[in-house]
DNA sequence: AATTATTTAATTGCACACAATTTAATTGCT
DNA sequence: AGCAATTAAATTGTGTGCAATTAAATAATT
């Protein structure tokens, strides 16, 4: 009869860990982003920011202003003031987007893109499918990925 | 007949990427590891750095020595040593691992396992079925999604 | 109205990631 | 042997992430 080593042998194989595949994968999909954003002057979480923007602008906010505030920025990221502040700091730095405390409740800052960050638009509309080309996968298979991705997230964040 | 927006708005938005489904994952997977590796004085990313050490422990590494280089951590985990140098300091002066420089080569820095490093492995054996019950997920769900992570990564990485 | 509680960002401090450069040691070549 | 090329870590500088605290403004309550 076979007699097995410690459990944890297995258990704790770095091979094994979902964890670990899923760190490592993201963080090979920051790498293949960051010299398609680079030209467009974008880190990889300040374009995230971007598609955020993009997609709110033109559109009336929750309190009837067009600017986006920094709290649902973080709602819709994942990502707290402490990360966000600075990001927003040096992209407005680089001419992309513009802070305003809001007239009506001065806690609330207020992001606006500028024309410049507007037209950035376009050039990156052309990224999703070089992704898609690097990944080597259909785009059937890349939304059955994306959907589990946020199965997943969503189970993990009930947790707290 | 239906007219379309730019396409833009479908491949741009934010919950069609698969760069952030699995990044935010990701992150949210790091801050479920978080407390429970708190008590036992390891980050994330220095619990991964353990996996290898426990993996390599009593195994004789290429060069016949029993350490494991900071390069061979690197290549496991994909990080570099920018990365990897100050975290194994930190690793080092909370005593779960000693940094030695290799005789016939002292080029390499050898890490090796303290008492301390090698008992946590007991405790660190009970944390995956905790992550486990956190994804809602069964071993075989776990299994796959983590061959498709590391098929992804795979992929991502033959372009550099 | 005055005080307390809550909300919203900003700040502080620490720990990654990584590009780019530097330093030190070894190897290869003549 | 002498010297260039290579290798392995460390260093430097920038940009996240996030816990914890602070600061400021608004809302709620007495």
């Amino acid at each position: 009869m076979a007699s097995k080593l410690p459990v944890s042998n297995d258990v704790l194989r770095l091979d094994n860990q979902l964890c670990f595949a899923l760190y490592s994968a993201s963080l090979q999909m920051t790498k293949l982003y960051a010299p398609l954003l680079k030209p467009m002057g974008l880190t990889y979480p300040q374009y995230l920011v971007m598609l955020v923007l993009w997609e709110n602008d033109g559109t009336d906010g929750t309190d009837g202003t067009d600017g986006t505030m920094v709290s649902q920025l973080g709602e819709r990221l994942f990502l707290d003031s402490g990360t966000l502040t600075p990001l927003l700091k040096r992209m407005e730095s680089s001419g992309l987007l513009r802070r305003e405390r809001a007239r009506d409740d001065e806690r609330r800052v207020l992001i606006y893109l500028t024309a410049a960050g507007r037209a950035l638009k376009k050039r990156a509309a052309k990224i999703p499918a070089c992704v898609m080309a690097a990944a080597q996968c259909s785009f059937a298979e890349v939304n059955a990925l994306t959907q589990q991705m946020l199965t997943l997230r969503q189970r993990l964040q009930q947790l707290l």
